[in-house]
DNA sequence: TCTGGGGTCCTAGGACCC
DNA sequence: TCTGGGGTCCTAGGACCC
């Protein structure tokens, strides 16, 4: 999808249409996640400083990302690519691989019908969302990337098999996935500037500067060589959360604090995704930018708020905070499928007994009896053991009352159902921050509603008042009101979709048929009453080439 | 007003085991 | 009596991607 966050904004928000919007971090330390093509135009890019973007398009919509709506349309667009192949492997929210071989097309495909095929998937996607997205279309992944890359905006590309040597050799290094700032620059310091030049290194050599695998992958690579099968359904191998502060923090009991909020919203998103972990890893990046992170592995999976924030601690414990920490990060790796019994209550018998070391409070703070073995390592298992003692509020409640713990007093957990979190991309109510003393901070970009005006958007606050812009994906540009940073009438709301449900049901898919006729007429925008025909073809052209 | 947040993969050293 | 050779697991850091 072409700058993705900020097009889906341009369409929800019709007054942003044709300007620069950059959406991403708005704080004193935000980063920009995307910039429209408006706004690329004065030298915005990703992950530049939001501080930075400011000089530059000082006019520019700056808005805070809404994954949820984000979510909700990549979720059409996957489905669209779903109707090519059964496998699709989405490497973000606003990218895919698909594998036409594995799919209905497969028969007889060659350059020609698949061509056909990514000219009317690009028509289906910008008729269901009202954005353009570009394709490559190529015989690996590597070249698809590449080509895809080379397609935006709102274009197509096609690298025949036989045009895959021509068509790498002349890039610079930078073009191989891969490849970044730090190896493009090793790669400069010895000549290789282009993947030609990589193409004529020996493979010895790239194994030497850039270890095994790199090495080794970096000359199949640029000899065009990659047959990387195209994989759906990864299951995810860490759950992490981190916040950057506006402000270094320098209290060791402020620090522990923000740790505790990190582990109950990482132990939500884990127990969400039924999921969990043996390994707890605290993150940290100090005033001077340097990061490090400290971890230990438990003797078992855990998903219990209690087992992860008393980790947490004795991790934390290790670290020096002198100068000031302006990231402060919590993460769960080695992941295992959630034990089913866990999430009634521990008390039952044990029947799925093949949950091997399910970690709950009471194991790992048992530690002491437990790791009498050889197996606990002496210097993990005393602190354990005076941890195990600690009057903690929560670990010392019932252990079926685990979910409870889920449920943090942190503010940010208002947003409902823990045991359902995710219920609906739309479900969720938009996180809120509380301000510096207690009051309601509303941010630019955020979904509003007024008893009286109906729905609209944050455009900005300050001074005690915040002005809402009040228009929807499918009005005409809205008016903008000033209201008291407190006025009752105003209340944080779910995102509305861009294009109603209904038009949206998954249809029949045609019999694998391939449609040759040229490029459909694209629609600029998604016209709210015709229905657009999702994958619903004009009669079959027998007729075609 | 320098530098987000969520991930994946790789490497290297040490502990430990046979 | 001078210290092998393989394997796995754990930890920390770093490169990279979107």
């Amino acid at each position: 999808m072409d700058a993705f966050y900020a097009a889906v904004e341009q369409v929800a928000k019709p007054s942003l249409r044709g300007k620069p919007v950059i959406v991403g971090g708005v704080g004193g330390r935000g980063v920009v996640a995307t910039a429209s093509y408006e706004a690329r135009k004065f030298g915005v890019r990703s992950a530049m400083s939001t501080a930075e973007a400011r000089r530059r398009c000082p006019n520019a919509a700056f808005l805070i990302p809404r994954f949820a709506a984000y979510r909700e349309v990549s979720d059409l667009v996957m489905g669209l690519l779903g109707q090519l192949s059964p496998l699709v492997e989405p490497l973000s929210l606003d990218e895919a691989f698909v594998d036409l071989a594995a799919g209905p097309y497969a028969d007889g495909l060659d350059t020609a019908r698949a061509t056909a095929l990514a000219v009317r998937l690009r028509a289906d996607i910008l008729a269901a969302t009202g954005l353009t997205a570009s394709v490559g279309l190529a015989p690996s992944k590597l070249v698809a990337k590449i080509a895809s890359e080379a397609a935006k905006p709102d274009g197509l590309v096609v690298v025949p098999p036989d045009q895959v040597r021509a068509t790498l050799d002349p890039l610079p290094v930078r073009a191989l996935w891969g490849v970044g700032p730090a190896t493009a620059e090793a790669m400069r310091k010895v000549g290789i500037t282009t993947i030609a030049d990589i193409a004529a290194t020996d493979a010895d050599e790239l194994v030497r500067l850039f270890g095994q695998a790199h090495g080794r992958a970096l000359h199949e690579h640029a000899l065009g060589i990659d047959d990387r099968p195209v994989v759906a359904e990864r299951d995810a191998k860490s759950v992490s959360v981190e916040d950057t502060f506006e402000v270094d923090l320098v209290d060791r009991t402020r620090i522990t604090a923000e740790l505790d909020r990190l582990a109950a919203r990482c132990v939500e998103r884990l127990r969400a995704a039924g999921r969990s972990g043996r390994t707890v890893v605290v993150k940290m990046r100090r005033y001077d930018f340097s990061t490090l992170t400290r971890s230990e592995t438990l003797r078992g999976p855990t998903d219990d708020l209690a087992v992860v924030r008393e980790t947490v601690h004795r991790l934390a414990a290790q670290v020096d905070f002198t100068g000031g920490i302006r990231l402060l990060g919590v993460g769960v790796a080695s992941l295992a499928d959630f034990a089913q019994q866990d999430l009634f209550g521990d008390d039952h018998e044990d029947a799925a007994g093949d949950a091997v070391g399910v970690a709950d409070a009471t194991e790992t703070t048992d530690a002491t009896e437990i790791s009498t073995g050889p197996a606990g390592s002496a210097a993990g298992a005393a602190p354990r053991a005076v941890d195990a003692i600690e009057p903690d509020a929560t670990s010392g409640a019932a252990p079926d009352a685990a979910l409870a713990p889920g449920v943090d007093p942190a503010p940010e957990s208002a947003a409902g159902d823990p045991a359902d979190p995710e219920a609906g991309a739309y479900g969720r109510v938009p996180v809120f921050h509380p301000g510096r003393f207690g009051s309601t901070r509303w941010l630019p970009g955020q979904d509003v509603t007024h008893t009286e005006h109906g729905p609209g958007w944050v455009q900005g606050s300050g001074v005690g008042r915040v002005t809402v812009r009040f228009e929807t994906p499918g009005s005409a540009p809205g008016r903008i009101r000033t209201y008291l940073v407190d006025d009752p009438d105003l209340t944080p709301s779910a995102a509305l979709p861009l294009v109603r449900r209904t038009e949206l049901d998954p249809k029949p898919e045609p019999e694998p048929q391939l449609a040759l006729e040229p490029e459909p007429e694209p629609e600029p925008a998604p016209k709210p009453p015709a229905e657009p025909e999702l994958g619903a073809d004009p009669p079959p052209a027998p007729d075609s080439p």
